[in-house]
DNA sequence: CAACAGATCTTGAATCATTCAAGAAAGTCC
DNA sequence: GGACTTTCTTGAATGATTCAAGATCTGTTG
C-alpha cells in the first residue's frame, strides 16, 4: 500500500503541484493496475467525493507527461493507466474479456529494438502486446456464443 | 498492382460474396498500406461514387475476420488496416506525426512469445510496435514546438 | 433464365471516450 | 499574507465507431 506522503513526494519528484485531485489519482492508479479512465474517475470519487472528469483526465495526461505513469491502449480498448514505470515489462490482453496481465519480457531488457533503424526511424521503445485467452475465458466458453 | 479478378479472387477464397464496395475496399487496402478508415472511404469513393461510410466499416470487419486484412490501431490512432497477413512482421510508429512503417521481425518468426505462457493465459499472438521518429520529423523540428 | 433467401448496402441517428473553452479556485514562491 | 500561475469545475463539442430498419443485391436452386 502506497501512503499519501509517497504520493506526494512523487509528485514534488516531478514538480508537479499537490493537489487533492492529482494525489487520489495517482493513488488510484498504483491501486487499480490496468484500470481505464472511468475506473479511475470511480476510484476517485470514492475518495474524495465528487471530481470533475475533466480534472481525471488532465490529472493522467500531466501524470503520463511526467512519467508517472504510462498509458497503454490495446486495440479496440480505452485508455488504461499503470504505475510500473521504466522497468520495460509487457501485457498480455485477453481476447476475450479484455482483461490485462503484466509479463515480464523473457529476452534482456529492450527486445525487439534489434530491428532498430529500419526505414530511417529512430526508434526509442519497442512495446509488445500479447493475444490470447485468460485463465477464466479459456475455461468458461466465451461469453457471445 | 493488383487487378480486379484478383481481388474477386481473393473474396471468393474467403467465402465472402463479391460486390463493389468490398472489391472497391480491398483494392483500397492494397493500394494505401496503413490507411485509416476515412483514406480508405475516400479512396473508395473516387473509384466507385458515392459509398457510404457504413458499408466501409462493416466490409473492413469482414475482411477483418475473414482474415484477409489486419487491423492496427497504435495507442493515440485511429483505426487502420493493412493487407500484410499472415507474415508476422511489425510496425514502426511515428511519435511526431504518426507515420507507420512494416518492420519485419529480427527475430525467428513469433519473437517474443518465449514469455508464452505467464499468468496462465494461452497466447496465440505477440504484437510488437516500436516507437520513435520518422526521417522526416527527425530533421525537421517537431510541429507543435 | 427466373425466383428465392439471406447477406449486404443505404440512410439516419446514437453512443461514448476524449477534448475544448472560459472562468473560478487553489498551490507555490516571495 | 499576496501575487502569479497552474489546476479544477462546468458545460458543450468533437469525431470515430456502432446500432437499427428497410431497400438492394449476390449466389444458388428450380
Amino acid at each position: 500500500m502506497l501512503t499519501t506522503p509517497d504520493v506526494e513526494t512523487a509528485l514534488r519528484g516531478a514538480s508537479l503541484r499537490v493537489t487533492r485531485p492529482r494525489t487520489a489519482v495517482l493513488a488510484a492508479v498504483y491501486a487499480h493496475p490496468h484500470a481505464d479512465t472511468d475506473s479511475i474517475i470511480g476510484a476517485v470519487r470514492a475518495s474524495l467525493g465528487e471530481v470533475s472528469h475533466q480534472a481525471v483526465y488532465d490529472v493522467l495526461r500531466a501524470l503520463t507527461t511526467a512519467g508517472l505513469v504510462r498509458r497503454i491502449q490495446p486495440s479496440g480498448s480505452v485508455a488504461r493507466y499503470e504505475s510500473r514505470v521504466g522497468d520495460n515489462h509487457h501485457h498480455v490482453v485477453c481476447r476475450s474479456c479484455g482483461a490485462i496481465a503484466d509479463v515480464d519480457c523473457a529476452v534482456a531488457s529492450t527486445p525487439c529494438l534489434t530491428a532498430s533503424h529500419d526505414h530511417g526511424f529512430t526508434i526509442d521503445e519497442a512495446e509488445v502486446t500479447y493475444w490470447g485467452v485468460c485463465p477464466g475465458c479459456s475455461t468458461a466458453p466465451a461469453r457471445s456464443s
